[in-house]
RNA sequence: GCGCGGGUGGUGGAACUGGUAUACACGACAGACUUAAAAUCUGUUGCUCAUAGGGCUUGCGGGUUCGAGUCCCGCCCCGCGCACCA
């Protein structure tokens, strides 16, 4: 074979590796552990395109390399497969999300192999298999036994396209995640039972934790954000004239004294009770034009609108008598649903005040608010007792005046909420719940596990509040476990998420029966040593965090998060700039791309090298050629020196060829280590220049130093080139792999080089330069350098003030500026 | 508005703790090979004035320094995330 043809030699080696079992982890191995992968895909019918390629191949990368460094790696590979794209599809065309998903799965998993991803077919793992979702099943009624799943009765966003609830974190810009075009409807919400997980009784533990990892900044910022802390107080008003009392939640309790009226959401339970008879109709007339308005269409408004109640409340500082207001920019979910409103150092509450007329008390100086809300903090002015203080001695000496007198506390709020999970949809893991007339909800019991979801005819949703799951009787009906009296199967499935949540412990056991993972296992094998993904993915972070918590508290694993490093990968983008997407089919197939000749280490090795890996990169298939000339001029590279006789190269020769090695061995080394792929395949490309450059020079030979340099280049381009680098291995006279153990050591003693070039800055300026042996003192720098000022006149016959000079860089005379 | 990231040749991008800006690659141009083309190989390639040789250049304006893409201050622009969260 003489000519490099990856058609060839890429799917010889994909056969024999899968048949030599290299990339099968030994989970028991005693070896030191490296567990690397990116998120799992959902296997949709379209095949991954060009993008999902960066996100694989980056942490094949990192692991083939720790795999040649000796480590026990272990890259799974799974599917997020169930979903709505197969459901639907099943309600189009009749074919069952069953089939539909396994025939995508085929695809994916020829897409896979056919990039020389080197993951662990033999611990394969499916979230539609009843084999895995028997486990989330079981994660259910662990959350639910620990009194983290209960039900509640809410008002929850609905898709009417999906029809079924969503998450809070699945409605983007008022849209399903699932449908945000310009023609899809917003979202609405509907009162509904539905089952939730107690994710924020981790809020804390969660947010304490996020600084400390080893995360992309902007995932970590995200992740942050979501939760959304803030500390504050609660503070009670009494309303004037009535029993009732009013609770406020505040950040800024040192700006009291300047709440000049309160702010109730239309939905607040005592807006009816406080509401005085001749603002009855006013009242009743906005809150039910606020309630029709999509809590979307009440964001998006651009002026604030509110009603007067009629009644008063008690400023418990001042005891000054304060109009309270409804208003539907305050809203029901957070905090107690109501605000003081502090028109001098909110903005918000500015706007309102100056719209209706409402006092603005100034009591932070430090801005000017008769023109504008002033936000930051200060000393305090018109505050009785409290003037003078800053803002923060204020904040803590108010609340203590509040909890002494029992009319506030110290409050911590997050915008978190809880985890709704249920799903009206068929196309989900069943929720292991039996609903009893007697004894309630009951979980099913464990040997009764799976509850498998019942093969149907017909997918179409029924439009209620219930999925096609309640129409399949004898599923439906049941036994209640507890007493046997005839009960109803919980009809509504779990969220994606839920199923997404857990995986990475279940590659740890794919194929156990018994348990959802072992314990002892997950000790050697968490945290997760490297994760990546195209998207800040907040909310599955957050789940998977959430969930390993718990898992955590219950023993089943040894550390309470999961991923200890985690990177996000930018995308690649379709030349426009646009994302690829499948509705439209922008992606290019990674398949046709290796059939066009150019081959997958070609393709690997451009998304490798377009850019760093957090940045966005455009596609741009004119990089995959460029990718496979540079592999060819490798092929022919190791073929000149295949075809040379076992000789000798001259000293003076090899240490040039050994340095080079050593070298690009230690820039290649680092690079991988610090993520720096693009860099990396930079320095292996530069010593294959530098390479040919002495095969001009001085010719190649089968000697030691030119073994060494071909073999070098070979290994540290394994990582990103698995075929080619394996084929060329191999006509090298190896017989083993080149993926296992073959990482190369450099000497720190043969990358110093013997002479270094000095520059002669004046100035600053760059005026000349010399070459001298490496580590010369700066007394023979600078000898030299005024030597070469004498012979080229630098300085001009200026008078030299100061002379600097740096040990191996330069020496800069500073002379005085003429005129 | 807040948070995170960024702005360097015609293009994608390099640059260690401040020390030769533009590595590597694409594209372009020229040459070799060829009847010719493709492929391959070699060379040139930031802009600019030009005679040796200068001048200018990392979004803009200042500053610190012998020396700034890198540090500090003030802006402008782009991408992503969050957003009436009190």
């Amino acid at each position: 074979m003489n000519k490099y043809d990856p058609k060839q030699i890429e799917p010889k080696w994909q056969a024999i590796w899968e048949e030599s079992n290299i990339y099968k982890a030994d989970l028991e191995s005693k070896k030191e552990k490296f567990f690397g992968f990116g998120m799992f895909n959902y296997p949709s019918g379209a095949g991954i395109h060009v993008g999902h390629v960066r996100n694989y191949t980056i942490p094949d990368v990192i692991t083939r390399f720790k795999r040649q460094q000796g480590f026990a790696t272990y890259q799974p590979v799974g599917w997020d497969s169930f979903g709505l794209p197969a459901e639907n599809y099943a309600i189009k065309t009749g074919v069952s999300p069953q089939e539909s998903t396994q025939k995508a799965i085929e695809k994916y998993q020829q897409q896979y192999r056919a990039m020389g991803w080197g993951v662990d077919w033999t611990k394969e793992i499916d979230t539609t298999d009843p084999n895995y979702y028997r486990w989330t099943q079981w994660i259910f009624a662990k959350l639910f036994e620990n009194g983290f799943a209960y039900q509640k009765e809410s008002a929850q966003w609905w898709c009417d396209k999906c029809k079924t609830v969503l998450a809070d974190e699945q409605v983007i810009n008022g849209k399903c995640w699932r449908h945000e075009g310009a023609d899809d409807p917003l979202v609405s919400k509907r009162n509904l039972k539905q089952w939730f997980f107690k994710i924020t009784d981790y809020a804390d533990a969660i947010l304490e934790a996020t600084d400390g990892l080893n995360w992309t900044s902007s995932v970590k910022a995200s992740q942050k954000s979501w939760i959304g802390k803030s500390v504050g107080a609660e503070v009670v008003f009494a309303v004037d004239g009535n029993d009732k009392n009013i609770e406020v939640f505040t950040t800024r309790p040192d700006t009291l004294f300047g709440a000049t009226f309160l702010v109730l959401a239309p939905e607040h339970e005592l807006v009816k009770n406080i509401t005085t008879k001749d603002q009855e109709d006013t009242v009743e007339d906005y809150v039910v034009k606020s309630v029709i308005k999509t809590e979307v269409e009440r964001q998006e408004a651009k002026y604030k609108t509110g009603v007067f109640t009629g009644s008063y409340a008690i400023n418990p500082l001042n005891n000054e008598k304060i109009p309270i207001w409804i208003a539907d920019y305050v809203l029901t979910g957070y905090g107690t649903g109501a605000i003081m409103a502090v028109p001098a150092h909110d903005e918000r509450d500015y706007e309102f005040a100056k719209k209706y007329n409402l006092p603005i008390v100034e009591v932070i100086s430090g801005g000017d608010t008769s023109k504008q809300a002033y936000m930051g903090s200060g000393k305090l002015i018109n505050s009785a007792e409290f003037d003078s203080l800053d803002s923060k001695q204020a904040i803590e000496k108010i609340t203590k005046w509040l909890e002494d007198r029992k009319i506030g506390k110290q409050k911590t709020n997050y915008k978190m909420r809880d985890w709704l999970i249920s799903r009206q949809r068929y196309w989900g893991a069943p929720i292991p719940i039996i609903h009893c007339e007697d004894d309630g909800a009951v979980l099913v019991p464990e040997s009764d596990l799976p509850v498998l979801l019942p093969e149907i005819e017909e997918y179409k949703p029924t439009g209620g509040n219930v999925s096609v799951l309640a129409g399949v009787e004898d599923w439906v009906n049941v036994a209640c476990p507890k007493c046997g009296k005839m009960s109803k199967r919980e009809t509504d499935t779990m969220d994606g998420y839920v199923c997404s949540s857990w995986y990475f412990l279940r590659y740890l056991n794919p194929h156990d029966d018994n348990q959802a993972w072992s314990p002892e296992v997950a000790k050697k094998w968490f945290p997760v040593d490297f994760y990546n993904g195209g998207a800040h993915a907040t909310a599955h972070l957050l789940y998977a965090r959430f969930f390993m918590r718990f898992f955590h508290q219950l023993g089943l694993v040894d550390t309470p998060e999961p991923f200890g490093k985690m990177v996000y990968n930018g995308l690649i983008r379709a030349a426009d700039g646009s994302a690829f997407s499948k509705t439209l089919g922008n992606g290019m197939d990674p398949l046709e791309v290796i059939e066009s000749g150019y081959g997958a280490d070609a393709l690997r090795l451009y998304e490798m090298f377009a850019a760093p890996v957090e940045q966005d990169v455009l596609w741009d298939i004119k990089g995959v050629p460029a990718m496979h000339r540079f592999l060819g001029r490798v092929w022919t590279f190791v073929q000149e020196y295949l075809s040379t006789k076992k000789g000798e190269t001259e000293s003076i020769d090899g240490l040039k060829v050994l340095q080079t090695t050593h070298k690009t061995i230690k820039k290649v080394t680092q690079d991988i280590e610090s993520d720096k792929y693009n860099t990396a395949i930079a320095a292996c490309m530069e010593a294959l220049n530098t390479y040919n450059k002495y095969i001009l020079d001085f010719g190649i030979q089968q000697s030691p130093e030119w073994k060494f340099a071909v073999e070098s280049l070979l290994q540290i381009l394994a990582p990103f080139a698995p075929h080619i680098t394996e084929e060329l291995w191999q006509q090298l006279g190896n017989t083993s792999s080149i993926h296992v153990d073959t990482w190369p050591k450099y000497d720190p003693q043969m990358i110093k080089d013997d002479v270094v070039t000095i520059v002669i800055q004046v100035n600053g300026k760059l005026r000349g330069e010399f070459v001298i042996e490496t580590g010369a003192s700066q007394e023979s720098l600078e000898k030299k350098a005024i030597e070469l000022n004498n012979q080229n006149n630098y300085t001009k016959d200026l008078e030299i003030i100061k002379t600097i000079v740096v040990p191996n860089r330069l020496v800069n005379f500073v002379v005085k500026q003429a005129g």
